[in-house]
DNA sequence: ATAAAGTCTGTACCTAGGTACAGAGTCAAG
DNA sequence: CTTGACTCTGTACCTAGGTACAGACTTTAT
């Protein structure tokens, strides 16, 4: 299987760009070429779908690229960036309903209030 | 009261380029100056401090500009504001409560199997 | 044989919210 | 009156994940 990048980009419908971009920051090699085109093979496909599918689940490119890296047997190694990611997510799910929260509680105030004066900016500006 | 952008920053705990960025994107007024140093009033102060308090409840460097055009009786818009961003935070939510979903099932699936090759390398590169 | 389409290289630009720094000028304390 | 700290202006850089485009070259289709 010989692809250009064109074709490639296609076929994970990406646009060409994106595995140039990927190519720059080592998530993919760059075949050597003998003539002034490059060609990609199976394994090209192969990881560029990956990316998408590990991108697809939240993952961040440099977590994809050490996942790359690792092999069906790393499985700890493997376990672990997923487990750092699941907790950078949680993370970030508690910030968003602290902010939920407050935002929430300004909305009530301001449709429960007998004040002419709008409660969220007399908040902002107390 | 009479201020110069540094002691203007140190009042709100901000990096002196702060400010000025802010006045670069219109978020603060540039006094004009008649010397050559500029001096802030408590109004510039109050704007400041403002804006932190705005960005620490999770709104949004545009939604903050809105929000110091509109007066206390702009309730209507003040919530209009707010409810925007309730349901971008809202989204968001549900985003990450699905790829935490994701992940976690994945993470069950790698304790639980009885096979040696890590099933969540496998999901990607199936 | 020629035109259209694709590729390669390098660089600039985008969002959002800043940070950093150079070079020139200014202000204030001792 | 000097020196150190501060300000101003303009520009570049940072993250993350790309996108866009110019100019030169190659390949493919007609």
């Amino acid at each position: 299987m010989n692809l250009t990048i064109g074709k490639l980009a296609k076929s994970c419908h990406v646009n060409v760009e994106t595995i140039r971009y990927y190519q720059r920051i080592g998530l993919m090699r760059i075949p050597e070429s003998t003539q002034s085109y490059r060609y990609y093979n199976q394994q090209d496909l192969e990881t560029l779908s990956f990316i998408q599918k590990a991108k697809d689940a939240g993952l961040q490119l440099n977590e994809i690229k050490e996942l790359l890296t690792l092999n069906l047997e790393d499985r700890i190694q493997v376990r672990h960036v997923i487990e750092q990611r699941l907790s950078k997510i949680d993370e970030r799910i508690q910030e968003l309903v602290g902010l939920k929260q407050r935002l929430s509680t300004w909305l009530d105030e301001c449709k429960t209030t007998e004040d002419e004066c709008c409660p969220i900016l007399m908040e902002l500006k107390q």
